[in-house]
DNA sequence: GTACAACCTGAAGTTACTATAGAGAAAAGT
DNA sequence: ACTTTTCTCTATAGTAACTTCAGGTTGTAC
């Protein structure tokens, strides 16, 4: 099949095929004489592995791993729960990150009920005199 | 002040300074006769508010409309409100996607116990097995 | 034979920065 | 006054995971 019904078949774009392509995520595949791309269901099954991680939020490099633990079958899989209990906490900690942010907008929120001028409004005012802290360095790649 | 002082008292680099003036956020200021950046007391309030709307995760664009606004001063806050209302609701919304997402990967994590061969660990049958979705577009720049 | 969809490559744009290189200016030490 | 160190300057490239664009080729339908 072309890249158009892999594409398909995966829920992705042609684009985003090719550009795994680029990564190293998906070996390129076996070309017509014209040129196009054809792929086989070796192909379907590996694309669709790729978009379930990314469904999951998981990053390229954890992915490049996790087919790289897939491609060794006689192994333990150790290293597999290790990737993914990692990525939890990622989740974990990026839920944790967020919870704590909506409280303080909601706090600020809090400070401006109606339509009074932007000169008094409790949210600016509340943005300007905040206690400005470093930047949180992130150990997720989570955004 | 020069702008070393200027991050230090804003908690972010001189090269955020300088990339938030090339970015329309900060005012370009004067400089001194050898070229440097001279800043003021206007300038450290403004940059503060940057950063401590980038603290609460808020986009270029959200605060560069923030900042119009706080600069109309006699207007009404409503737009504010409605900027704030938006950020809150994209904030809960990736919330959700984080949680529903650790749901599916803690479900996924169960399905491995221990250390058999990868080609019958469960972890690896279900990635290749769920069903692929659509990339669910963002409403949100969380990410 | 000609219109049109699907495909090709390569490069640039996205977000909010960070990092690097190479050079000039200012401050500190002797 | 001289040297060393630190600060600042500009310009450019890199990050993640794509998307978009420009310009050209192939395949197919009528």
């Amino acid at each position: 099949m072309k890249i158009g019904k892999l594409a398909q078949l995966a829920q992705c774009t042609v684009e985003t095929v090719r550009y795994y392509e680029r990564e190293g995520l998906l070996a390129a595949p076996a070309r017509t004489a014209g040129n196009f791309r054809l792929y086989g269901a070796a192909h379907i099954e590996r694309l669709r592995f790729i978009r379930n991680c990314r469904a999951l939020d998981m990053s390229h490099d954890e992915i490049r791993n996790l087919l790289a633990l897939a491609d060794r079958p006689a192994e333990g899989c150790g290293a597999v729960n290790a990737v993914f209990d990692q990525h939890i906490v990622h989740v974990d900690e990026r839920i944790r990150e967020l919870a704590q942010l909506k409280e303080q907008l909601s706090a600020l929120r809090q400070r401006c009920a109606g339509e009074q001028a932007v000169d008094t409004c409790g949210i600016l005012q509340g943005l300007a005199a905040m206690e400005t802290e470093a930047r949180h360095e992130r150990h997720t790649h989570l955004g």
